[in-house]
DNA sequence: GGGGAAGATGAAAATGATATTCAAACAAAA
DNA sequence: TTTTGTTTGAATATCATTTTCATCTTCCCC
């Protein structure tokens, strides 16, 4: 299997775009962190490395990584966008605590081939899908008392 | 069981806010409606009806009515946030065909089941979830071709 | 290994959705 | 009715993201 850093490279070759040393730091960097990452968050770690870099850079890096799928992103409702790496990675779905922002990574296969089925009794052909669960953990409900 | 414009007076009444023309006039507009409207769409409708609301009334009511849970906001991944009217309706989600748009209301009680199930086994409360299928129906793979 | 065209970069400005400010108008409780 | 706190519309602000633009870099060909 490629590594991430392959993919990448003959994505932008693909396209005749180019490697830079700004992309490679920014896919370095999100491969170091298993965490969501929001752009600006993103940025600032970026940014220690390379002081000169741009938050234009990161934007417009993040949108080919996604395109490349190499990087997935989510959405917890909290108003920006967040990327996990996705390659090389199983599928899997996000259960959120809505009080302490925990965020389990979830994975069903009752429930994803009941996706496909469903969609296939409507005509339609799967081609992604989004799921998140959004709830209380139980120390937070402890807690809450 | 109480009338929507009911529940939105007791809401407001409640929270000491008052019950005002343009907030009866949103909600109506908003019901009479089976789409899902943008804050923009919901705009344009209601200025029909009296030229002189201002955007910022709507998206303020719009907050307001999704507090209390007379509408449910919807996130197409097309960059706006999307409103259907939510109350004494049974839950519900989307399978979306990412060619054109069109949109199918679906609800399965096996996933609906394991999503509680799920969330059971982490120790977690379920209070709401969110699942979006995208994909591409029937018409517009044949289109494609 | 240099020359040049196509791309990429950073900074700043633009965009687009949504939120806030403010002075004037209004709802509702007394 | 008077009063008080709330709401309104218009304009402005905000926040995430995108675009513009002039300058720099990559990479392909000789």
């Amino acid at each position: 299997m490629k590594s991430p850093q392959e993919v990448f490279a003959d994505f932008l070759a693909d396209r005749n775009l180019k490697t830079t040393p700004q992309r490679r730091l920014i896919l370095d960097t999100l491969l170091k962190q298993n965490d969501h990452l929001s752009p600006e968050e993103l940025y600032a770690k970026v940014k220690k490395r390379d002081k000169s870099i741009g938050q234009a850079t990161v934007y417009r890096t993040l949108k080919l990584l996604n395109e490349s799928g190499l990087i997935e992103p989510l959405d917890f409702a909290d108003g920006v966008t967040r990327y996990e790496p996705s390659y090389g990675e199983e599928h899997h779905d996000h259960l959120i605590c809505e009080r302490c922002g925990k965020n389990i990574e979830i994975l069903d296969t009752v429930i994803e081939r009941r996706q496909e089925e469903l969609a296939a009794e409507h005509g339609f052909t799967l081609l992604r899908h989004k799921m998140y669960l959004y709830g209380m953990c139980g120390e937070c409900r402890k807690k809450k008392q």
